[in-house]
DNA sequence: TTGATATGACTCATGGGTAAGTTACCACAG
DNA sequence: CTGTGGTAACTTACCCATGAGTCATATCAA
């Protein structure tokens, strides 16, 4: 990226302001920020500039365009994702048990910037472009993830139709998805409660969990 | 509406053109396919009125806005929906069995027309205005409808929380919706064949269903 | 002087919305 | 069986706010 002199590594490369890598950093959390709490589509470069303390130029200067910068945003955020999904896929459990460690890890993961999820799966952002290609980039990986394991369960449960896998994981992603929602609709609860939550519901539905405790004493 | 002269009903209130309440319909049945298929936000009037084989402002004496077109789209398509719903609703069936005879009427319902569904829950739509109070005032009823559904299960199953019942009401509700959207981006699966993969589907992951084929012979 | 950071003040395409008119048909007076 | 006025249906040609993107320029460290 920036050249270093040979004697001294220059630490703001001639410059009355802030380094280049720097200013693009805080552009970034800003602008995933902004993405992700109103939307591609409804967030202007100059509401990223204004909130950024900066000016509409330089945003153009370091990223191009609006979708240049959502690309970068993209790629940083879905990064965070699929690294929470990878370590908690290292785990040997299975079925309702692995479920809940991939809520219980993803609920920790977006405690601390819970935006980054919808700016993910953004119903307004660019369907086609850079930071389209980012985010199909990152579904293929979660795509395959979750495939093997939804198709392991149907085949242990003694259904391998092609379409009745590919549907039931249509189902799971989405069951995923709406509790991941409905726990960012209710910012009072921790990360720890929503996890008891879902292993409350999944054994209301399902019958206990191997290896959690019972739903009865699991009130926060 | 239109006076009638005392002697005669005048069948088409002195004009060259197409009656009003036959063009607004004719508006109306394009703009639900269009603003179904690419989205309130990616439609323009423009488009619409193309489509139409009319112009613009002619769908502005009509409607006054886009908003205003769209929220007699999202009423009209969500009361199709709803009658939908209110016809299953009142079967005596219960639980999965239930579930399964809502998606069957739904699927029915959309065959002849797919579009309305995503129109109906468009999340590129105005959140706010006549058209979001259209489509709010649906959502509310479809609200009620499963929540007591899905509160009296998880009352029989021995969980009376309050929010695990919200929680699981979410999940429901995203669970229908991602089988009618799966079915959607599979517009060669018949009605009855995407409600026998239902029926295989909640059969594999919770034990067969009361008054329903076993699993194993239902492949269409 | 060079080059990096940074900005005020633009251009321009898009698309919602409107003003002002044209056409065709009907009712009715003469 | 003609004018003639009223009105519904319909269009052309425009306005204008918004927001993406650009250019010329200023400032300052090395």
């Amino acid at each position: 990226m920036t050249s270093t002199t040979p004697t001294r590594v220059r630490p703001n490369a001639g410059t009355k302001g802030v380094a280049r890598a720097d200013r693009e950093a805080q552009i970034v959390e800003v602008a995933c920020k902004a993405f992700g709490e109103r939307g591609y589509a409804n967030t202007s470069v100059a509401d990223v500039a204004e909130a950024a303390g900066i000016s509409k130029p330089l945003i153009y200067n370091y990223f191009g365009s609006k979708e240049g910068l959502h690309a970068v945003c993209v790629e940083h955020a879905a990064a965070t994702l699929w690294a929470e999904f990878e370590r908690s896929s290292h785990t040997d459990t299975v079925g309702l048990a692995r479920a809940v460690l991939t809520l219980d890890g993803m609920f920790r993961a977006l405690a601390p910037q819970p935006w980054i999820w919808r700016l993910v799966f953004d119903p307004t952002a660019p369907d086609e472009g850079a930071s389209h290609d980012a985010f199909q980039a990152y579904e293929q990986k979660l795509f395959t993830l979750g495939e093997d394991g939804v198709s392991e369960l149907m085949r242990l449960a003694g259904n391998d139709d092609h379409d009745d896998t590919s549907a039931m994981h249509a189902v799971w992603e989405s069951v995923f998805r709406s509790l991941v929602n409905w726990w960012l609709d209710h910012p009072e609860v921790s990360p720890e409660e929503m996890t008891a939550r879902c292993v409350r519901m999944f054994s209301t539905a399902f019958g206990p969990i191997e290896g959690f405790a019972d739903p009865a004493g699991t009130r926060a």
